[in-house]
DNA sequence: ACATGATTCAAACGCACGTTTAAATCATGT
DNA sequence: ACATGATTTAAACGTGCGTTTGAATCATGT
């Protein structure tokens, strides 16, 4: 068993608590017990558990926003080649369908999606701080695009709905798993097309605004 | 100095320290050093840390949902009477209307709002059960009433739309000072008015979805 | 086969936590 | 003034935490 494999299995684990438990609720003993290593090991490998917090949100958000970075420069070089502005719809598309899409990935990939979203609801977090570092330069290009899409709608009001989005987002992503309460009618299982088009049905209406 | 006062402090800083920091980051004994009480005071008065998250949430949430029950009666009875149909803007509003007001009545009551935010995004969380005992009936009223104003969109697409909404206003309701990173040219204080329109513009055209 | 560095392991460290205790102090009714 | 119950206080309790240690074990190149 090398070091690799172990290393894999604390930040599975790790990942996993996390998400459900939160940082702070999460024993380094659970987490070691989990991934079946020593407690010393997530020292030894990471150095501490901060550490470890900060290795489990670099190993996914970087690939994750190379995605969304590169899908906006499709989508934004495809535009300006037609002469055309890009349509809000689309501009959410790129931030929203990668994302919908790791958590279908395997692999407690849909822990990582879980734990980013509690990260968004926890301003004062140590999470919250190393997610900000990975997602500033991609969070102004989202906002400089949208603006382009809307050129009806000012900076202010844009601002805020692009918080209402997030909200909504961030919201989705906590929610992987067995739902609180749903309707007897109210069937869970989607497929990750439908539901990016039903969150962008809402969020882009929502950005368009009220008539 | 008698036993209410010194429940009252014990109610304040806990409610502003579980905002800021949640339940587990935050010490009985930050708790009490703030509220001039002895470490002993809270489990005098309330028994454990967890009852007296508890007793905070009660002391705001069990007025809040008066209120925001009575709103919505008095909306269903005007529609009522008037023979037609609520419109979905109206009875969103009268959820997040006492909401986004509570937030500026002062006395530590924006700690409540954004403590409550926090819960919402914590699935597993101690307080999510507390909390979902006091909101599931005003819930189902919601859900029913917004159904009842979106004839056209099926329960299936009302259920995911709801929670998008509900993520949404459990993200503002988070960020009640400082925001992270906020452009120069967008003004943060809003009246209460102007916040709830803002919001409604944006929820209820995401409701309506995509045309 | 052996040396060497990487990894694992059991055990312990000091610390902060929520809680409990019992004495001291306070408030109140007579 | 005094008795009584409510409240406050300082101190300690046991527990579980993140971290450290040093020896044991493993993997690898020669």
């Amino acid at each position: 068993m090398s070091q690799a494999d172990t290393k894999q299995r604390i930040l599975d684990a790790a990942e996993h608590f996390f998400a459900r438990d939160g940082y702070h609720a999460t024993s380094l003993r659970s987490i070691t017990t989990e991934a079946e290593a020593n407690l010393a090991a997530v020292n030894y490998h990471f150095g501490s558990k901060e550490s470890l917090l900060e290795a489990i949100i670099d190993r996914r958000l970087r690939p994750l926003n190379q995605i969304r970075h590169s899908q906006l420069d499709a989508l934004l070089q495809k535009t300006e080649e037609a002469g055309t502005l890009p349509c809000c719809r689309d501009v959410l598309r790129t931030f929203v369908e990668p994302t919908l899409r790791l958590r279908k990935q395997g692999s407690g990939a849909e822990n990582f999606v879980a734990l980013v979203g509690r990260t968004l609801a926890e301003p004062q977090g140590i999470a919250m701080s190393i997610f900000m570092r990975h997602m500033e330069p991609l969070m102004l290009r989202l906002f400089q695009a949208l603006s382009l899409s809307l050129p009806g709608v000012s900076r202010q009001v844009l601002f805020w709905r692009v918080h209402f989005v997030l909200g909504s987002l961030s919201h989705v992503m906590r929610c992987h798993e067995r739902h609180s309460i749903v309707p007897e009618d109210v069937s869970i299982d989607m497929s990750v097309e439908e539901e990016v088009e039903l969150f962008l049905d809402f969020a882009a209406a929502g950005m368009e605004g009220a008539q």
